[in-house]
DNA sequence: GTGTGGATTTCGCGT
DNA sequence: ACGCGAAGTCCACAC
């Protein structure tokens, strides 16, 4: 990886046009050919930048970025689309490599997946008698988080988000249509919708109770506060 | 800023879980106190960070992790949430700080708006004699697009992406169902709806002809060549 | 401040 | 490879 401290402008041309003035900011040249823009500030998003696969050329200036100033250009280009990134050098601070190696990965832990095996496994949380049908019901237009049955054997399909919006509401709308066509899941009435999240938003659920569907709001800590309770048994 | 190449391993707790074994990779501390940690692939994600507001405390490794050749711990918290980075130092290839200064910032061309624009000008890309009502038509839900009519007078709503998904189908869905309860609007029958984008996905044309949306693919570059074409003329 | 929609989104999974 | 859904999404703008 190269890491370089330098006063640039940059210009983008590809899906979009955009120029950085003239400032001094981080550049960095990853082992795949990958450059990234960074200033001092903001999130992990670079100002600009050009993903892989791309490769990088260094050019002498022309005639007229020689007069202004401009001691290097660096002309990146994307391997397949037509994106280019265009940085031009006016003074730089520092230049450095360093050989990193490859990294062994993030490990990842707790996000929808967990919620939903907390769910289904506690699957009272929804209501007194309920139980699992299957989690990743199959249907033609993808997958239900979880398909279960209730005190009276009504089905009852739920979808489960972190953050429970709109477009939840509109994708379980989706599959209740779908599962309302089945004649083995409506014997006992219509299939039943459920928004379970961890919030759920005021549109969202104003949506969903306008449609006859159900919101839970889930607690992470509780459900797996039962888990743990439930582990010490054994 | 401050830049590190360091052998590390990290530890996220937060939304999720997350670890990072031990491997050498640029840490990247900027001015408001965020950090970055970058391996020497992927894109412009860092393998892990945390976002202002949070503060880093450098504190020294306790016995256990100094048996293992731990050289320093950075503890990073974040200001309002219950984030915290555990980034633990074995080596310290690289070590320096830069003076960057507040950055000008992005200035972009050529998005949805620019599409927005450009459609809106030539409106009668979506057929002989529209006219165009107005952009950023106000709903009680959020702006629709473009409202125009056709030849005959028809009201059409029009729903603008780059890329057409399934969400933009829904969105002008719902802009539809609210429109056509305004008497004024549907006195030449129901407002039609047309999905506009640059690309538009299979699952999302199927589901929008299926609701008697109609789908038009927009060319940037055509649109452009228009309104240069036209500017030529003046 | 909060909520909503867009993004040069990126990432990962399933077909 | 492609399509689709999630993300510690981030970000700007409207209310």
């Amino acid at each position: 990886m190269r890491v370089v401290i330098a006063e640039c402008s940059v210009d983008y041309e590809g899906a979009l046009v955009a120029h950085l003035p003239l400032a001094t900011r981080l550049l960095m040249v990853k082992a795949d050919g990958s450059v990234l823009v960074h200033s001092d500030g903001g999130s992990y998003k670079p100002l600009n930048w050009m993903a892989p696969p791309c490769s990088m050329t260094e050019l002498d200036p022309d005639e007229a970025e020689r007069e202004e100033g401009v001691q290097a250009v660096w002309l990146v280009r994307h391997g397949k689309r037509e994106d280019t990134l265009r940085i031009r050098l006016y003074a730089v601070h520092s230049d450095t490599a360093h050989e990193l190696g490859v990294d062994p990965g993030l490990v990842k832990d707790g996000v929808e997946a967990q919620l939903q095996a907390l769910l289904a496994e506690h699957i009272t949380t929804l209501g007194e008698g309920y139980t699992l049908l299957r989690r990743e019901y199959p249907t033609a237009i993808g997958p239900v988080d979880i398909l279960c049955k209730d005190a009276d054997s009504g089905t009852v399909a739920v979808e489960i988000k972190r953050r429970g919006d709109i477009d939840g509401v509109e994708q379980l709308t989706r599959y209740l249509e779908l599962l309302n066509r089945d004649p083995a899941l409506t014997v006992r009435g219509p299939v039943q919708g459920v928004f379970a999240a961890q919030l759920i938003r005021p549109q969202a659920r104003t949506l969903a109770v306008d449609r006859g569907i159900r919101c839970v709001t889930l607690d992470y800590e509780a459900l797996r506060g039962m888990d743990d309770a439930e582990s010490r048994l054994f």
